[in-house]
DNA sequence: ACACCCATGTAAGGTGTTACATGATTAG
DNA sequence: CTAATCATGTAACACCTTACATGGGTGT
């Protein structure tokens, strides 16, 4: 039901799955990993919040110290209301990172994806980066025969936007193609699950892009309007 | 009155600048000239038409082939609903084009502005072009910061996404810097333009971007739609 | 005759923002 | 003690999309 495509839910579950969060820390997060790209604001990260919790999909908790000493590490200070995906989320969520439809290869949708390649099985991140490839090559198509059909009539500056444009799609999709190179370099066999059903963590397979860290929490900064 | 930031406001009112059109070949127009980076749909846009009506900006005439050759032969038949720009609306259009703030610089506005420097005074587009390349610079800026800090806790795909992102940044800056340079080289003198009738195509100004050899200027700008 | 583009519209809804209201905690 | 930042929320509304409703024209 709902019918939420749900980018923002989407993100909050992603991120809560890594570690519980209050609402604020939360949208910082958003508006430095992913938020180069988008950025949001209380009036919609709280409702959605709301929603989330109301499908049981979140819990709300008081923000103890005593028995939270992570999510307390993670703020910095004592935080007020923390938000922890309960098994029935996480479950939702594995879902959705195992589905592809149509909306995943759009820009939006795209990048929200990509930023959660992490924990996602190989299969669906080859899926998803050859959707967005087939994507951007219809959008190409597009492109190249409305301005054959044009070119006479459009302005310099139209033609430099025009090819501004399609250049930088051109390199997007180079972009996927190296992307996608890696990622059936990284150890060829094995390709999906016998199994049929999921759950099965991404786990490493071998080849993303490159470089290595640990993990350490840490507060991030503001990004906000 | 109005607070209509109109981006598609912005949009009917240049396109009709250069020629009386309908509703239905004004959206493909939309979606072709400047449709990589954004779709209408008719739902918003014969509304806005209406607006633009109200506020005195356009006028409606019924499509009489007769009297109107020039929109027939654009439409390849006979037009319905001609829609045609009034001088208020030319006026109004032209305060736009004159006028730059803070939202001149963001990604949809700065498209648009630019996709229509064809009719824009020189002073102007370097002002918009400075400005937008000082808003990118401020992006940056905040990504290396943000970036510097978050490194360790980050996995590889979402290190490679904020990758791409500075990478697309940066050249879009270089994009923008040759942009600049090519407006300053273009015989410095006669900033700006009287006016420009009918469909007068207006302004030269000198230069506009050339191709160069030896020079590709770079793009990047995904993220939009 | 049927299908398919042209052409115009409207109602409902989705998705998010702005501006406001409120207060706790920390740093100078 | 005061300012800034942390922290949570809500109401109003901007802006656009989807899905629907309707009909004329043109080709096969």
């Amino acid at each position: 039901m709902s019918r939420r495509s749900g980018i923002l839910e989407f993100a909050v579950l992603g991120l809560l799955r890594e570690s519980p969060m209050h609402g604020y820390e939360l949208r910082k997060r958003l508006n430095t990993s992913l938020g180069v790209f988008r950025a949001f604001s209380y009036g919609s990260l709280y409702p959605c919040l709301k929603t989330l919790v109301g499908q049981g999909w979140l819990t709300e908790e008081p923000g103890n110290a005593a028995d939270d000493a992570l999510a307390a590490a993670l703020a910095g200070r004592r935080a007020k209301i923390v938000y922890r995906l309960t098994a029935e989320g996480k479950e939702h969520f594995e879902e959705l990172l195992a589905q592809t439809g149509p909306d995943s290869w759009e820009d939006e949708h795209f990048t929200m994806r990509f930023a959660f390649f992490g924990q996602t099985s190989r299969d669906v991140r080859v899926r998803v980066l050859e959707g967005r490839r087939s994507r951007l090559e219809e959008r190409l198509e597009k492109m190249r025969t409305s301005l054959a059909r044009t070119r006479e009539r459009l302005d310099d500056y139209t033609l430099e936007l025009q090819r501004h444009g399609m250049e930088s799609v051109e390199r997007e999709v180079r972009w996927l193609n190296e992307l996608i190179e890696s990622e059936r370099a990284g150890r060829d066999q094995r390709r999906s699950d016998p199994a049929g059903d999921s759950d099965r963590q991404s786990t490493d397979t071998g080849g993303p892009p490159r470089d290595r860290g640990g993990t350490r929490p840490d507060p991030s900064d503001d990004t906000s309007s």
